[in-house]
DNA sequence: CTTACTATTGTTTGCGGTAACGAAGGAGTG
DNA sequence: CACTCCTTCGTTACCGCAAACAATAGTAAG
């Protein structure tokens, strides 16, 4: 149990639990490896020797032998926003949960290069599967480009015939905001999007128009954000100025905070004069002023399937088949019938 | 340059190399590991071998062999939150350009087991050396207990003997926050601290003490939180039944969001009636209605000079001198002098 | 009492590198 | 010209583990 005290005493080995065990190296490694005919009494003299010299396997040499390393890649462009950190928490957990070790590469640039070498990296670690937190289209695609000898998952909503990627159905998600909104009675509803360049942009575009044109109102066109609050701060001015418009549903809360800023400085009272719908669902949403009515995203389910997908392919099973998960809705206080 | 293709097609490995280059596989190993004593031509073969059966080394055999495995490990009790997500970003970024990679454990819960878990785990993975994210005194303290064997480094503010932090004033930023309202003549000023358990907590509640007893203020018992914006926004309700207290200083900027919607509820305007400081500088800070003035800490910083740390110890040299990072001022919109 | 298994353990080999040592050839030196 | 030293390679052994194979003892079956 005590800890080998000073310096460079070499870690103790196989070898040096079964001189203590007295048996043959193996059967340590048969120990320690669940092997089923083993005697009890032999197992329980190991588990001992283990114990007093304080073994513990050495991982180099194990993945060295079974070219197994029970780690699992991960490639992010960014895990400082909410959605991200919680996917990669989920993906953390759940491979320790089934018994692997998580080794993370980020990206501050995703282009094919770099891309490339995040992988080439996670290879020479021999990562026996990867996970790509990869909201944006380039990632996404530079993901099939590279290798077919590591199983790669991707967390994005970027479809294609190669592989599925693990997704939540953003255009759902934008659907039910949009409709929510179109319930309570609005009939200008505009929409705050993502950049170009990211899948999830797109899509909840895609669902905002279907769900106008199902009520035969006319979406105009979006105006366009980065995710940032800042952004959201710079089209809410834009937005204020709309006074045709009594709602506006908003691709992520951050940018949703930011519209709230400026509807606020420009004196438009939220909800009474207009109406805000954010996506996401992060912590502080239910926070701002006013609480926000947002989509809720389940994050860590969606690191989590990640997690379950690359095991399926790892394994050689037939690759789980993803379908989408759908978000809900939470309202809050940022929505209300118009007022007229 | 093309990858294999299909299935189980066996990496190529320095023999492969070495064959196609004529020269024996050490030659080629000298070449990967930059030895100077090798002919100009011979490590052209090399380079182009390896290209062209696009061979990667393997990091398992190298482990094995040098018992250096290049990886860092990270245990973080929460990269959920701005703060050590931030860090996180910065330790991974800066152990890279340092050529490490990075494995990383979370613990959703930090005791002595759990810790001890997780340094096992990093240990028979080779880490040469582990960064500790570790907000909670519990954490902090566990990190001591442990391995003399791998070099840990601290981020936390919890100090003792054995080996400093790295860390960032907080009692020097509480100072200043509360400095700053006291100079705009606020006279009764309350704090909201984090919970009990985590050492900025109390630093940041002993930096708000020093700064009011300086100015010969009371300083009435601080509200406690739990870092969450709920927290504020419980302790906000209070806090604005309170109409001695002209101002608050909130330990960190999520809280203080809860705190804004209390006031705004109940409502106490902001800055006019009441002034709010937070600390940490999340991005959302500056789009809060109204924008935040807050304590901006540099979480990047602070992840990359652990790395500095780590592999100082790793590389035998004297430990670093951690003089903490101090943290500065920035003023927006939720302070002004009191009205009277 | 053989024979045929089965349960249990040991021995040998190799995973893909690098460290340590050795050796050949050329340059410099007295 | 013999001797030493440096450059540039190659050879051998070993890192710590598990796969493959072998061996032993017991047990059930014939």
């Amino acid at each position: 149990m005590a800890r080998q005290q000073g310096s460079k005493v070499r870690a103790p080995t196989m070898a040096d639990v079964a001189r203590l065990a007295k048996v043959s190296p193996q059967t340590v490694s048969r120990v320690l490896n669940d092997y089923e005919f083993i005697k009890p009494h032999t197992r329980d003299r190991v588990l001992q020797a283990i114990d007093s010299l304080d073994y513990r396997p050495n991982m180099a040499a194990r993945t060295l032998a079974t070219s197994r390393s029970r780690t699992i890649g991960v490639i992010a462009t960014d895990y400082l926003s909410y959605g991200p950190a919680t996917a990669l928490w989920g993906v953390e957990q759940a491979a320790r949960e089934a018994g692997y070790g998580v080794s993370i590469v980020s990206l501050r640039e995703s282009n094919y290069r770099t891309m490339t070498e995040a992988l080439e990296r996670l290879a020479s670690q021999s990562v026996e599967g990867v996970v790509m937190i990869a909201p944006q289209d380039a990632t996404a695609h530079a993901a099939f480009v590279s290798f077919d000898e590591i199983p790669v998952v991707t967390l994005s909503s970027y479809e294609s015939g190669v592989h599925k990627p693990i997704m939540l159905d953003s255009a759902e998600g934008s659907r039910i905001a949009t409709r929510h909104l179109i319930d309570l009675g609005h009939r200008v509803i505009r929409h705050v999007s993502g950049p170009a360049g990211f899948t999830v942009s797109e899509s909840r575009v895609q669902g905002w128009r279907d769900a106008a044109s199902e009520a035969r109102l006319v979406a105009t066109e979006p105006l366009v954000g980065d995710w940032t609050a800042e952004s959201g701060y710079v089209v809410g001015k834009e937005l204020a100025r709309d006074h045709r418009a009594t709602a506006v549903y908003v691709a992520n809360d951050r940018m949703a905070q930011g519209v709230l800023l400026a509807l606020h400085e420009a004196g438009r009272r939220v909800p009474e004069d207009f109406s805000v719908v954010g996506f996401d669902d992060v912590p502080e949403a239910a926070y701002l002023i006013p609480p926000l009515t947002t989509i809720r995203q389940d994050f860590t389910a969606l690191g989590r399937r990640c997690i379950e997908a690359v095991l399926a392919l790892i394994n050689g099973e037939p690759p789980l088949e993803p379908e989408p998960l759908i978000p809900n809705l939470i309202v809050r206080q940022s929505t209300a019938p118009p007022l007229q």
